[in-house]
DNA sequence: CGATTGCTTGACCCCCATCAATCCTCGTGG
DNA sequence: CCACGAGGATTGATGGGGGTCAAGCAATCG
């Protein structure tokens, strides 16, 4: 089991903050796991006694609809802590976390990282400023939901992606997602994301291979998402 | 100008964390103002220099969309305060908040909020509640607006009215929304918000008496919200 | 009391959800 | 190594929800 002030992900976020001794104690108390691609870090309604540190692989977090549709909130990539909110409120998870590739993750206990709150607070302010950021991007989420067409936010997503995960050697985007996930993060039908990923395709806008989708004509695809 | 060691509004919001001292030191450089029904506190793009403590009066918080349609992100009471997020990642403003009744709104220098934060851990502590409160109001809307048909999605605005804004004395909702306001926050076109709004009063689970909207059926209401 | 703004209703049509059938892909076991 | 089954991907057909345009009506205001 590697160390928590060894290990790059650190910087990448609140916990950068913290000082050695910190990360020290942290370390000792942590535990680390392998997910497998499909399995479920945590549920909606269970009760988390800590947070969740991303140490390799991406994950997506998600809830079902009461018509029994799941909506995919976010993608999240290594570098990235989950399940802050219910260590702040204290309540049980309003969403579902589960790994879309291999993962490995670091538990760390509430106690511990509530101790941390409590003494050091460039931390918390480390943490407020994420939040900040992440209820600007829900907000922006919530307009595009409410008044995009479906076109608007399958192209708007395909930037996202490319933004947030890059390509690998073969300028193939380096996520893999079901054409049920993509549906889900832009909040259609399956078979209405595959009509419109073809499209693209057709218009050159994209190529598919399978999960693998190179992004071609990136202007083109911001117009779509422009609503043109 | 009254003071904010007395004002009731202290009460309701994280400024409650705040000691005596503190709320003098904000009450001697705080400015308060009028703020009349359809006015514009703040939009987006402006850089904001403090936050809004809303004494009086509710406003709605919304954005504008890439294809020029308004959607309203929420609905704020009094009580409640402004500007935060920007505060916290000093940004500008990414939304914009405009009376929709008269108010009354006092304003707080960053520098005195910010001193604050640094120096009294349990108001950070609170703020970070609020943010995650916030959080997960949004990404229940992102659900909603993703998944819902405007249909289900009126019906559940309905009902957040009720709770949040209650009823004044004959039982009509204490709060008036433009049939344009109504659709923006559902995310939909005004005349289909106008068609379901009497589509619901034709089959008695509210009444309209222009502006006055009271709720008469609310299990009906939650049924309809669940789909059916 | 006009005039401007907001409200209401009708007509039309397109986007997209749904159902159904077929094809493809990949892992498993014989 | 191949057959086969299961789940995912794709395409077609169809109907309804809801966006849009247009016209008439009510209400609010200078």
């Amino acid at each position: 089991m590697a160390k928590c002030e060894q290990c790059i992900v650190k910087q990448l976020n609140s916990l950068k903050t913290l000082t050695k001794s910190e990360l020290l104690r942290i370390s000792a108390c942590k535990t680390s796991q392998f997910v497998k691609k499909g399995d479920v870090i945590f549920d909606e309604g269970e009760h988390l006694n800590g947070v969740f540190c991303i140490s390799s692989g991406i994950c997506k977090v998600s809830k079902m609809s009461s018509n029994g549709r799941e909506q995919i909130i976010h993608l999240v990539n290594k570098g990235s802590i989950l399940g802050e909110r219910s260590l702040v409120n204290d309540e049980v998870a309003n969403l579902k976390a589960t790994a879309i590739s291999d993962m490995e993750v670091c538990f760390i206990p509430r106690e511990e990282i509530i101790s941390d709150l409590k003494k050091n607070p460039d931390f918390t302010m480390s943490l407020l400023k994420d939040m900040a950021s992440s209820l600007k991007n829900a907000d922006n989420t919530i307009v595009d939901m409410a008044q995009k067409t479906v076109k608007q936010r399958l192209a708007e997503m395909l930037l996202n992606l490319e933004a947030s995960f890059g390509y690998n050697s073969d300028h193939v985007l380096d996520i893999h997602l079901s054409r049920e996930d993509i549906a889900n993060i832009i909040g259609t039908a399956t078979e209405s994301a595959i009509r419109l990923l073809s499209e693209f395709k057709k218009d050159n806008v994209i190529t598919l291979k399978g999960k693998n989708i190179s992004i071609i004509d990136i202007p083109k695809l911001k117009k779509i998402a422009q609503g043109f």
